[in-house]
DNA sequence: ACCAAATTGCGACAAATTTGCAAAACAAAA
DNA sequence: TTTTGTTTTGCAAATTTGTCGCAATTTGGT
């Protein structure tokens, strides 16, 4: 079976198509925690030049396809609910190391409650939590 | 009464002084929706030197006495929850206006026993929900 | 295979962030 | 208050990060 099916498909939605480089930055994406730009560019490098990871990024996040996150003290991207469960994530303010949080169905039902009781359509979310992890207590 | 009081405090508490430039950069984020680094680089000018407001805000983000948020599509510096009230975000990816929302007693906790289930010792957390905004429907 | 449109790599550039270091400000002790 | 050792700052330079135009390449469709 086809792993970029999913993809595929969302590009070809929006009149993009599955080009080398971009198949690249999605395998580099793929089963790994989130990681920063730098990181992404570092590992592109040879392969994919340093503005087309930009763009590519640019691009999935426009298209849903990765999410931005905010963790610890630089941005972070990793695949959005379409290729990964959704979950939250936690960070170990000693360490620094950060943690997945499998998603709560209550607790997703009320994070979108919050919202539409204010008057909002939500879309989606995203959720940090910090403190010590489990070695770190 | 001293508005400096808890920053000072919390300060003295990790053998760091209330200079002027860091009461300064203080100042610019009292009573203020989230700002850039850009916008407190350029709001400091003259007074704080680029360098130390970078210096400044980094400290401060460790010890917790301002939180980055991850608004939209970029990062933004506001006080934490022991000079302002906690609450959380939602950001409309229509009109990119971002909006405070009201802590709700409820989700904190469970956002909180979400963690602990896990291991994990939570200290606080942030919550970042975007759609669509009441004007853009 | 051919064409038109989309995408890429490659500079060159601009903006943002970091760094070393001497001077200034600061806290603690005398 | 003055001295003393430490922390913090401003400055300037260096580095890193992010953006842009454009010619060359790749892509999807005929
Ligand atoms: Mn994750
Ligand atoms: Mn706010
Ligand atoms: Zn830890
Ligand atoms: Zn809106």
């Amino acid at each position: 079976m086809d792993p970029y099916k999913d993809l595929k498909a969302l590009l070809t939605k929006n009149r993009a198509s599955l080009t080398k480089p971009r198949q690249k930055v999605f395998d580099l994406l793929m089963g790994q925690s989130p990681q920063t730009m730098q990181v992404l560019v570092k590992r592109a490098e040879g392969k994919v030049d340093r503005a087309t990871v930009y763009r590519t990024l640019e691009l999935f996040e426009r298209l849903g396809i990765v999410n931005r996150l905010n963790i610890g003290w630089k941005y972070k991207y990793e695949l959005s609910d379409i290729f990964l469960e959704h979950h939250h994530h936690f960070y170990c303010s000693n360490c620094g190391k950060s943690y997945d949080l499998p998603a709560n169905p209550m607790l997703e039902t009320m994070v979108d409650s919050v919202a539409a009781k204010e008057g909002f359509s939500p879309r989606g979310h995203q959720l940090e939590i910090y403190g010590h992890c489990p070695n770190c207590r």
